[in-house]
DNA sequence: GGTGATGAGTTTCCATTGGGTACTGTTGGG
DNA sequence: CCCAACAGTACCCAATGGAAACTCATCACC
């Protein structure tokens, strides 16, 4: 089995970083939802800046998680969606944010 | 529904932040197999520092996911366990390790 | 009684990221 | 002529991430 998250030279461990990560799970299951543009994006996800709206987008899109298509319009308009790969990839990360969501209250010091 | 991941002011937000992280999720899945000592976590978790694993540890045992248990011995021995809520945690965090090591081949610039 | 091993970390330092705020560029409408 | 809308950049600072070396306590050995 050399596809071992727990093996340090293995890719799986980049691609378990790329998507174990706050931004990127929240901005794949945003896309869940079909096509998105960046102006909707950034309101969905409360509080991310553009500039780290355009990393997280920019790192799925090389990683072949999500595309990005400009359409020549006025005002530019931007459409990021998802691949095949990164429809697949939203099942577990909806997971963990649900659990996240239906567990919060268990946690010590949290609301 | 006050307990949304996608609102900047939920505390769910932190608590994603907690778990959707490379090195939060592979120790917390070491420790599914039981009690661990530090040496044992850092061998099972290739290629992180001592520095970044004892704060690693330590965010997760004030977050209540896991307990720290040291043993008055020679040569001094702690102990890192699950906690309930660890142990519930451990199930969605295993769905997304497995689908990376399960998927890294669709990965574009992946071995 | 000095030497070294063991285990669990600190300390120090540097490079990379994360993140906020302000700015750019294009073009259509008033 | 100027402003608004959209999708970002640019610039800056703060917080991590991470490697390498050091600490501290105690025991076993020579």
């Amino acid at each position: 089995m050399p596809d071992d998250v727990y093996a340090a030279c293995c890719p799986c461990r980049d691609m378990l970083d790329l998507l174990a990560n706050k931004w990127s799970a929240l901005a794949l299951g945003a896309l869940e939802d079909g096509p998105q543009r960046f102006g909707s994006l950034r309101s969905r996800l409360q509080g991310i800046s553009p500039k780290v709206l355009t990393v997280t987008l920019r790192k799925l899109e090389e990683h072949g998680l999500v595309t990005r298509k400009v359409f020549a319009e006025v005002p530019l308009r931007v459409e990021y969606d998802l691949t095949p790969l990164g429809r697949d990839a939203c099942a577990p990360l909806a997971h963990l944010r649900t659990w996240v969501e239906s567990n919060i209250h268990r946690f010590p010091a949290a609301a």
